[in-house]
DNA sequence: ACTATCGGATAGTGCTACTATCCGATAGTG
DNA sequence: CACTATCGGATAGTAGCACTATCCGATAGT
């Protein structure tokens, strides 16, 4: 706690008396907010400092702060390699077939690509069905964000959830597709009792 | 390279005198795959180590590769705090409701009860129909996962994909979602000019 | 006055994922 | 057949990250 005082993640609190400091259940909010970040997450102390500082530039334009988290988010702990460019193409051939909008230079895609990579070095080609599969959750996901944004009405409490729903959003969808998996699997395998 | 075999994630390559060793094409194949598991999927050296075994051992049943692959994800990086209570329900209430078949120490319950609890330190209490989007884009990206496996015959090829697929279904959706992000930023922010 | 506690600063720790160096032996070359 | 260059293998060292422990001076309470 102190150590996210340092390094910037955590504002000082409310000094009381010259060696005493008061803190408020916001700073507990904080606390749990970077927890969550960093945790569930999985970002560096480095990225998460990024993300909260821009939630507290409360005068950025939303479009930036939006930025900072999609950044904070394609801040790999690993260095990452580069995808192939075969795979780079596959992915922006099935965005641009569902019309987005998107950035050639937007890091999803290379992220999707080394995805794709890593699937082919098994041999597994993905096909386009399975892809789409893949897109049209993303996109489902995605419109979900945007409709919950939209009905929060300060300007403070959207860029709140745009940051922290951008980071969020990945370990809530893979902690429900494992329980899908799971789910499929028991009926793949009908050895094991149900439930 | 000489790191990964002697961390048992690489076999040793073919002895064609006592000081020289031939790599074959496979051998180039499992690197890449180590690559795609530590930077793509996130898992650790211990984690990938546990998963490319799980793939050797062509004799255990599929559904314990399965569960070796789950495992191996749910090895964070940096140690995860218990998921409140309620969050915990708010996630098992959902795949109920959906009818899925699972176990109460599935790990995804926990991770995306984790995301929950994130959210909701930023005060947003994800609402249903929320949960229910997620929900339903992990439903069709496990159901393309369980389509993909069908089509492959040898129980080697299906248990490579599984495994790889559990790992790397994660970053593939987050690469997506991002890109449909940003489509739906620009059609939210008509301020900057499109492509 | 005296001690106990607090905030703040500095230095140290444990872990992970590599990387560099050394060494003895063999492969290729004249 | 000698000589050097290279290779595999083993051991030790490194860098970065996320903390954690210790010290210190000052103030709060008795």
């Amino acid at each position: 706690m102190k150590y996210y005082q340092r390094e910037g993640l955590l504002p000082a609190g409310e000094r009381t008396a010259p060696n005493q400091v008061a803190y408020s259940g916001e700073h507990v909010q904080r606390v749990r907010l970077i927890r969550a970040l960093l945790e569930t997450g999985g970002l560096s102390i480095a990225a998460a400092k990024d993300v909260i500082s821009a939630l507290d530039a409360s005068d950025a334009p939303l479009s930036e702060t939006f930025e900072v988290a999609q950044h904070a988010m394609s801040t790999p702990r690993t260095k990452e390699s580069e995808p192939s460019e075969s795979a780079r193409a596959r992915v922006a051939a099935i965005v641009v077939s569902r019309g987005w909008a998107f950035s050639a230079d937007n890091p999803g895609i290379d992220a999707a690509a080394r995805a794709l990579d890593g699937l082919s070095a098994i041999g597994f080609d993905a096909p386009d069905a399975y892809l789409e599969a893949y897109a049209s959750a993303a996109a489902s996901a995605a419109a979900a964000d945007l409709r919950a944004l939209s009905e929060r009405t300060s300007r403070d409490a959207i860029a709140e959830l745009m940051v922290v729903g951008t980071v969020l959003g990945d370990p809530l969808f893979a902690g429900l597709r494992r329980v899908a998996h799971e789910d499929a699997t028991h009926e793949m395998f009908a050895t094991q009792s149900p439930k």
